[in-house]
Formats: C-alpha cells, sequence, structure tokens
DNA sequence: TGAAAAACGGAGGGCGCCTCCGTATCTGTA
DNA sequence: TACAGATACGGAGGCGCCCTCCGTTTTTCA
C-alpha cells in the first residue's frame, strides 16, 4: 500500500534541469558578445567556447544559428514593437512613423547584430523559425500605417512588410564612418515619397 | 660569339602564356555560373571544378573572391555605367532616372550576383578592388543627378553615393517569390522623396 | 632544341558546420 | 538518503571550404 502513483508519466512535466537553464544563460550571454563582435557569421563554435560549454550542447538549444540569433535579440524586437505601439496611440500618425524609424536606427547603432538577425528574418520565408521578429514588428507598423493612411496622410500600397524591409535595407550601409546621418537621410526621403502628395 | 643578348631581362616583356589566358577564360565561365546560382558565397572550390582546373589556379588568377567577383561584373558594371550616361542625355532628368532604376532592376533580375557584388563595394572601404565598379556607377549617376537638380526637380542634398546605396539596399529582398514587383514599388517611393516638393 | 620562366594542380593544415552517442548529472520517488 | 530513470552534456568525427606552398609540367624564346 501506500503506492499511490504507478503510471504517472507521459503528462507529467518535470521542470527543466538547473544546469540545463543555467547553460542557455551563459550561451545567450556569450552569444551576445560574440555576434557583436563578429558579425552575423561569428563562428558558433567559438560562442560555446565562450560560454564554456561543448558545441553540442549549443546545437541542443538552439538547433540553428536563426534560433540563436532570435533569442539573442527577441528583447530588443519586443521593446521595438512595444514602442510602435505606443507610438501609434500618442502621436500624430507621421511623427509616429518619423520617431519611430529613428528609434530603430537609433537602436541598430548599439546592437549591430540586430539588423542582421532582422534581415535574415526578412529573407527567404525557409526561416520559419523567424516568425516570431518579424510578425510581431510588422504588426506593431501596421497600426501606425493604418492611421496614417485613414487620416489621407499617407500612400496606401505599402504594406507594413514593405515598409520593414525598405527599412533594413536602407539601413544596411551601416559598418561605415557616417552611416548613421546617411541612413537618416535616406529614410528621411523614403518617409517623404510615402506622404501623399501635396 | 653570337652571344648577343646576355642581360636583355627584366625589361623584356614576355606575351603571357596561352594556357594562362585560357584558363581565365574558363575561370571567368565558371564562376559567372557558380555565383549566379549559389551566390555570393558559393564555394570557390566549386568554381575551380567546374572549371577543370585546379585550385591553385583560380587562386592564382584572382587572389581574393572580391577580385573574382569584380572581374565577372566589370562588363555589367559598365554597361549600366554607359546607360547612365547616354540617358543623362537623352531624357528627362528624373525620367531618365527612372529609367536607368528600372534598367538595374532589370538586370539584377537576370544576374542576381551583381547585386551581392556590387553591395561588397559598397561595403566596408578596404576592398580597394572594387572602387572601380562603385566609382564608375556613382559618376556616372552624378550627371543624372546633377540635370535634375539644377532643372530644379530633385533635392539637392543626396549625392550619387547616397543614391546607389539606396539602390542596393532596397534590392536587398530580392530572392523571395514577387520580389520584382516589390522592389519596384519601394524604388518608386525613394524617387517620389527626392523630388522637390510640389 | 633546350634552358629558363611561367603556370599548373593538389596535398595539407586550419577552421567551422553539424550529428551522434557514450558518459555524467540531475530529479522525483520511496 | 538513495537510486533509477530521465535528461543533458561534450567532443570526436566526418565533411566541406579556405588558402598556401611547392614539386611538376608546360610554354616561350633564343
Amino acid at each position: 500500500m501506500a503506492v499511490r502513483s504507478a503510471r504517472t508519466r507521459a503528462e507529467v512535466e518535470r521542470k527543466p534541469r538547473a544546469d540545463s537553464l543555467r547553460n542557455r544563460e551563459r550561451l545567450l550571454k556569450a552569444a551576445t558578445r560574440v555576434f557583436s563582435a563578429g558579425g552575423p557569421e561569428a563562428s558558433l563554435e567559438a560562442v560555446a567556447r565562450r560560454a564554456g560549454v561543448g558545441i553540442g550542447t549549443l546545437y541542443r538549444h538552439f538547433p540553428t544559428r536563426e534560433a540563436l540569433f532570435e533569442a539573442v535579440y527577441r528583447r530588443e524586437v519586443d521593446e521595438l514593437a512595444g514602442l510602435a505601439e505606443r507610438l501609434a496611440h500618442e502621436a500624430e500618425p507621421i511623427d509616429a512613423l518619423r520617431q519611430w524609424l529613428g528609434a530603430f536606427v537609433q537602436l541598430v547603432a548599439t546592437k549591430k547584430g540586430m539588423l542582421a538577425a532582422l534581415s535574415l528574418a526578412a529573407q527567404a520565408p525557409p526561416s520559419e523559425l523567424y516568425a516570431y521578429s518579424f510578425d510581431r514588428l510588422t504588426t506593431a507598423l501596421d497600426g501606425i500605417l493604418k492611421r496614417a493612411i485613414a487620416a489621407g496622410q499617407m500612400r496606401s500600397d505599402i504594406t507594413p512588410e514593405d515598409l520593414l524591409r525598405a527599412l533594413l535595407g536602407l539601413s544596411y550601409s551601416y559598418e561605415r564612418p557616417d552611416w548613421q546621418a546617411t541612413v537618416t537621410r535616406l529614410i528621411g526621403v523614403f518617409v517623404d515619397g510615402l506622404m501623399v502628395k501635396r
């Protein structure tokens, strides 16, 4: 008697192992530094080394380079999306857009890896794993765009995806001397083009 | 006696060896195909294999990936630049610009590697080798821009380099289903933004 | 025709990708 | 506290690519 459980299995969720959590955290920290220094094609083995973890462990936690990227930059993406949502309510549509774009450039200035991450996300659809980042941002942007269009201030044939891609593309000259000014200027031109004539 | 030469050396240019010329040609042909299929990071060993040539030979002819790229796409660049020069004389400035941008997109559609090549050129300055392509295009574009600005049809704070970079960036969503339409639309928006307000 | 110059080609050392599986560690139960 | 099963670890190993180096082959020129 007292043998209460017996088949309790299969539906019982164990809590994640402590070492697993610890390693995941270490990997994220290491990846942040390595990507930030070495760009999007930095060596994953270097990440594992820096984390003090076997390469197998890295791959178990993050099956693809993309997955690791996304995990590293998810927080940034969330913030960016949150800002868009806030601006959609608090500012005039066109201003909201300009402010958000400015914030984006600002962010890229400090977290260069993010641009690479999002660009990967924006590329080929095969990267199913990226859905999160890209969706999150386009959805948030959509709020701003819809209002601007409804207010008759912006042309209606540009989707949030278009805008995001354009933004990513235009930002791609980062890594040059005066890039930030240049990119800001280019984005300004683009926004001017978005505004309804007159 | 009869020993006429003796120190004739050092200033005498021999004609290039026939096999060298032949191999160079083969490599260019192979590279064109391989880059076009595999994108900018295609394997150089694959190029050598396809050319039926040793890897050492490839490296002797083209010491860097960039050098090979440039050699492959130099002809295209020249054509593009030539078109810009012609358009600068034959068309209304803004039209000339639109036509040239359209031609660019068209070209990228068939020679995808070119986009990668030019993008590399537009990146970090270290790539001395790219100077040619980038200079050639910006110079040619400058003709169109100058006229448009002089005619009071275009804002004056955008340089040819800016425009080229923007073009490259905006084109970067190629490799997706409907990219050509999208890119054309985005470029259209950008040009609208370039035009002097009303 | 033969010697010197030029070019060839691929082996080899290094590195990164990713998989696979024997071993070590942790968790829940009694 | 002890132990069995579940879970995670780690790195060796196979593969491909990068690039260099040098012994061998081919071509040129006199």
